[in-house]
DNA sequence: CTAATTGATAACCCACAGTTATTGAATGAT
DNA sequence: ATCATTCAATAACTGTGGGTTATCAATTAG
């Protein structure tokens, strides 16, 4: 009595079970004959049932065994594959990254990278969470996030950044504006509109470098609305409220009353950086760095 | 060398997962915390696999610690029902089904289906266990549960789902509340009183269908209370404190000074459904399925 | 009858799970 | 700085119980 079942028990029984013979099954598994015997029947004491009929000269099993053994069989798979599987994340071919990103970045780079990991390791899963820069910043320092995608120009200390994507950026007018790509020469031709632009906690550099963008010809943009998703603004300027400034690549995958004009003859680009923490422990990260 | 993994070890695992601190999990597994650092590290090296980050001051899992603790959950639930079903057969029961249900479900449909189980197998055993939404789907997935009675509109993947009771909405009132059968006409008339509801995170679905009872004839309801017993309602609308909205099947069964009046002319239903694990290996749930 | 084949019992042995005592590293308090 | 505290790892030990060999008891075959 107060003894403890163990995977032991279920080895033997199941050799038992399959070869209905304690001596053959002995030898199967190296031991010897009443050293079997002995954990079966501690078996059927720790479980209270009879698992086998012994007729003295045969062996066969009880319908309680027929349960067991068919169970048995499920619970070991089960098991092996849970093994197997956990080994597998340690390596990091299998596992889950957790991303966060801005908006903004969802249109181009992000869905390419997300394609290229998955055709080489079809088992990393990844878990998306659009977040202000800052917010990713957060939750990558507290590991609640494996990699983020920000525009950001620093980062605390403890965390790896690495340029993506450098786009151009444009300007966003309703349809029926004066301005076309033809007469569109300088941001400056539209100093008097009213500006929309995405709000200053979500990405700050972005909203300063729009600001830059203007300044550097010569005026102060009038913001009157500031907003979160490219959406929204879109539809803002589709209504006629004011123009917007947005990186040219994030015109795809909207159907709006909008046009975009590319900004010619300015230095400023829309950087998309990647980062992530230096210690983080997250194999599956590691795997896909070559990615980046 | 040459060890092999045994259900200890998952234990020991399991304990140190749960407390994250060697010395608390060796506390409550009555062994040495240097007896359990020795097990833990030899199933790390049978395993092949770093399952724990020990910091020297603190201890955290990995992603494969991670994956691990939740399989081996899974694992123990279902080794445990395996071993009872085993005892079940031997003694010449045909079995046990776990059922989970909400309190609201107690009334009138679980006590039909035991009734006819019981009917034509009688040697099948039910174990109940009133839970939330939310911790029967978990209780199910982690094979803790064979059925569950909720209140949901969705479920999770391997889920299956069946809706078994479409209900009416009553308003409960105390027993000399003014408005009686004749004169209630709409749930606007109650418009100013309290309201006493379900604890949305028992079940949020149906919190939400009753504040939308009342949004729908153009007002929130003031909600002051909430519980999680039918019981506790009735006592808290008996009390004058409040006014509450339950399935009308839920008069059945108590005694206390309150009133039921149907709510006329409304589309909301309070919908039942029970639901079960796709490859649930339980054979008494395939017996009994006919019955739902 | 004897010989062969089966699982159960008895008595012994040693591997290793679990013990106590200690170290070492990190943190917090004064 | 210094000391006390808190944690896991390491070292050296001990004794339970899994496994051993030897034997028995019961059945079947020739």
């Amino acid at each position: 009595m107060g003894y403890q079942l163990e995977l032991r028990h279920f080895t033997y029984f199941l050799a038992v079970a399959e070869e209905l013979h304690f001596r053959k099954a002995a030898d199967r598994l190296f031991i010897s004959q009443p050293g079997l015997s002995r954990q079966i029947k501690q078996m059927e004491e720790i479980i209270g049932a009879d698992l086998f009929v012994r007729n003295n000269r045969s062996v066969s099993l009880t319908a309680a065994g027929h349960y067991l053994k068919k169970e048995l069989a499920f619970i070991f798979n089960h098991i092996d594959f849970t093994i197997k599987h956990t080994r597998l994340i340690n390596e990091g071919s299998n596992g889950e990254i957790r991303v966060g990103f801005l908006g903004s970045a969802i249109q181009t780079v992000i869905p390419e990278i997300l394609i290229n990991v998955n055709s080489t390791y079809p088992n990393i899963k990844f878990s998306l969470e659009e977040m202000s820069n800052y917010d990713q910043v957060e939750a990558i320092e507290k590991d609640q996030l494996d990699l983020g995608f920000v525009r950001l120009s620093r980062v605390p200390k403890g965390i790896q950044m690495k340029v993506i994507h450098t786009d151009t950026f444009s300007l966003v007018l309703p349809d029926n504006h004066l301005l076309t790509k033809d007469t569109f020469t300088s941001i400056k031709q539209v100093e008097n509109e009213h500006f929309i632009l995405f709000s200053s906690n979500y990405s700050s550099l972005y909203y300063d470098k729009i600001v830059s963008i203007c300044e550097d010809k010569g005026f102060t943009p009038k913001v009157s609305h500031k907003s979160v998703h490219a959406q929204t603004i879109y539809k803002l300027v589709e209504s006629g409220l004011g123009v917007a400034i947005v990186p040219t690549s994030l015109q795809h995958g909207f159907n709006l009353g909008v046009k975009f004009l590319e900004i010619p003859k300015i230095p400023q680009r829309a950087v998309l950086s990647v980062i992530w923490k230096e210690d983080n422990r997250n194999p599956a990260l590691h795997r896909i760095m070559q990615f980046l």
